[in-house]
DNA sequence: CCCAGTTTAGTTGCGCACAACTTAATTGCG
DNA sequence: CGCAATTAAGTTGTGCGCAACTAAACTGGG
């Protein structure tokens, strides 16, 4: 019961890695239905919550924020721009650095945005109590795979 | 406590998708260091997971355990038949279908991918009862998301 | 002061995921 | 029977995510 076989392993960890990947594609596909009139992307969606927040931030700092680095990012920036939501400025104070600055209209967007989480939280058919477990399970989850996912090879090739 | 504001939601929303979404990345970013030596990646695990299991099954068949279309499964299996891990033949029975079997090196992977599972267990740093009620809560909530994605118009379109 | 190393964005290439479409085979209803 | 609808696989196009790389700007130790 408590002391799980191989075979219970095998098992488990398809089934466990195989619903995450799951869950997180049923969300996505949740998410492409709601915000298809907003014009978004889950993660364009996701990029204008924190500009929303912030206002404006460089690039790297939205690249933090939503543990994404620049070869996901540009691409996604420059598509919201186009769609004249942001415009990218190079920083006078450091040239190497990009602000990304809400346009009206981006800032006018939100308005609209405000109605998807309630959405989302009808959706997932989940009170709001084990929404918040699940929340921290996750998070716990991820501190654990991303410390076990660095520490690769120790300090190897050393010579 | 119990009554959440719109404020709530709007924070918790956000929080538990992008959990999710950063969980699932998590993983994939084991499973990506894991498999390499494989010559594998996740969704190409998972494929040689059912094949394994079944021997051989049709395109659709794989498709329904994966809940993948063929527009991803087409080219998937056609860089395992490439890496010589499976063939793909035409069903004599019904010629719409491919038949897609292991080949003998593909068979042979299998021992190698047995200690998969124990490495990623080890990575989620996650004890073996806690593993197993968060692929439930994971299951209960995907099922939620599948059946309020779909009934996106219920018979919308009628004149 | 200067240049080696670092930092920030961006580019390229690959694979996954999905929508929308095409093609070919099969099914079944009139 | 015959043809319209369905089914299975594949194709095309878009976007995400990451690795590996480039280009340009900054930083700091000698």
């Amino acid at each position: 019961m408590t002391t799980p076989t191989e075979e219970d392993f095998l098992r488990l960890d398809h089934m466990v890695c195989f619903s995450l990947h799951a869950a997180s594609r049923a969300f996505d596909s949740v998410y492409r239905v709601i915000l298809k009139r907003l014009g978004l992307t889950y993660p364009q969606y996701l990029a204008m919550l924190v500009l929303w927040e912030h206002g404006e931030l460089p690039v790297k700092k939205i690249g933090e924020y939503l543990r994404l680095d620049s070869g996901t990012l540009s691409p996604l920036l420059k598509r919201l721009e186009t769609a004249g939501l942001v415009r990218r400025e190079r920083s006078a104070a450091d040239e190497r650095s990009v602000t990304v600055r809400l346009t009206d209209e981006g800032a006018a967007l939100r308005e609209r945005a405000l109605l998807v989480p309630r959405r989302i939280y009808e959706a997932t058919g989940i009170g709001f109590d084990e929404l918040r477990e699940l929340h921290a399970r996750l998070d716990r989850l991820t501190a654990a795979l991303d410390s076990a996912a660095l520490p690769e090879e120790p300090d190897a090739a050393h010579r």
